[in-house]
DNA sequence: TCTATATAGTTGTAAATTGCAACTAATTAA
DNA sequence: TTAATTAGTTGCAATTTACAACTATATAGA
């Protein structure tokens, strides 16, 4: 059975750094395109993957020494001209991460790139991390997605810096903060966030919590 | 080259008749579950698609003669468990048709069950419908989506009937033409639906429009 | 021809939400 | 003590949405 298939899993992670949207690259380990940059990826093991999910966390635990960053399934690209070797699927999925987790446990073998400045990359990569940015970018706009940019605990400052910057534009502190209280998904930590100003209430998100959407209407 | 992995597409056709959501499904050629209900699928084909939308599309026209409806990628479902023959990859799409369309291009070898009200189905199919009816609702919210589910023309009445039908729920009629007007993807047409009361005028979809997607705002 | 009725389509306004700007609060540095 | 800077709140105008009543146009039947 099969079809001479090649079934693979792709993974675009973002972090937030220096202020700027990043994806995490890694070089590749053999052909095709050995020795380029690009996304972590590999085969799904029909022995030992539960599904495509257990094989994308796999590949990235591998890859950038990630345990468990939030991860979601993004599309699956396909067909006979994305990949020199032959017909194709990708299974590709988007991951977040704070700089801090990435920093403390990536091994170093990664690259970090800003999306608004990618290179030429192998495969379909590019159009996969644009298709992903799109994902972000929209989902931001109705749904907690951004808190998973950040360590386990932030100010809600640094929560609306983080929406500002993945969205690509200024938000309204009041309005901002009201929508955040009116979701209910954060909960204040006891500790406060001091520095060379006004302290400030530091939350994280409310365990056992599933991704919060906001209300939409027709 | 390829790891035995089985790799489908599934397709989840929907259509509005008589005021509920119903979903396509063909009775099984081959083993396994032959003879069974089940949503309409097939083999990828290395040779001859040219990805697995093109794949979804075939599969769609051979098992219900379908020409071109809506068709759109759902998700992946994956994994060792799913199929009694191997790990298997399944690309799932959903799709929109009017009733009319259905009924004058398919050729009765399909089944239509409501939505609400189905029996066990092969496989993960009952988890894979589910998850399109999720989609479908939601997706609806904040987009034209159930304009496909209607013909060519349509009042705008029959058009808010089919987001109430597809959502669950009444709309405010004045709410609705105001969103409906505001977002500018239908044009009139000169004929008008005459009936037993006052005739309403006739819509379609703007030409050369991709899906009308609502404003969000954080 | 007149009237009742049913559906199409619009209008007015109250209620809710959002956007904007100014305000108060708490800290450090000088 | 004061200036500066960031945290966080408040008030209100502007906009959007929800709700209900209104007008419009057809058919059917008396």
């Amino acid at each position: 059975m099969g079809q001479g298939i090649i079934t693979t899993v792709d993974v675009v992670l973002f972090t937030l750094k220096e202020g700027r949207l990043q994806v995490v690259l890694v070089r590749r380990e053999r052909d095709p395109y050995k020795g380029q940059l690009a996304l972590p990826g590999g085969y799904i093991h029909a022995d030992g993957d539960i599904d495509s999910q257990s094989a994308a966390r796999r590949v990235l635990g591998d890859k950038t020494g990630l345990v468990s960053p939030y991860l979601e399934q993004l599309f699956t690209f396909s067909g006979g001209a994305r990949d020199p070797r032959g017909w194709s699927v990708s299974i590709t999925y988007y991951a977040l991460v704070s700089i801090d987790v990435l920093m403390s446990q990536d091994k170093a073998r990664s690259t970090l790139l800003r999306v608004d400045d990618l290179p030429q990359l192998p495969f379909d990569h590019n159009r996969i991390i644009d298709f992903a940015v799109d994902r972000l970018r929209s989902k931001s706009t109705y749904s907690a997605l951004p808190c998973h940019l950040l360590p386990e605990v932030f100010t809600l400052t640094e929560l609306q810096q983080t929406y500002e910057r993945v969205l690509g534009y200024k938000l309204d502190k009041s309005a901002f903060r009201r929508k955040i209280n009116d979701l209910d998904f954060l909960e204040a930590v006891d500790e406060i966030r001091t520095g060379v100003h006004r302290p400030a209430r530091l939350y994280r998100i409310k365990p056992a919590r599933n991704l919060v959407l906001f209300d939409r209407t027709i």
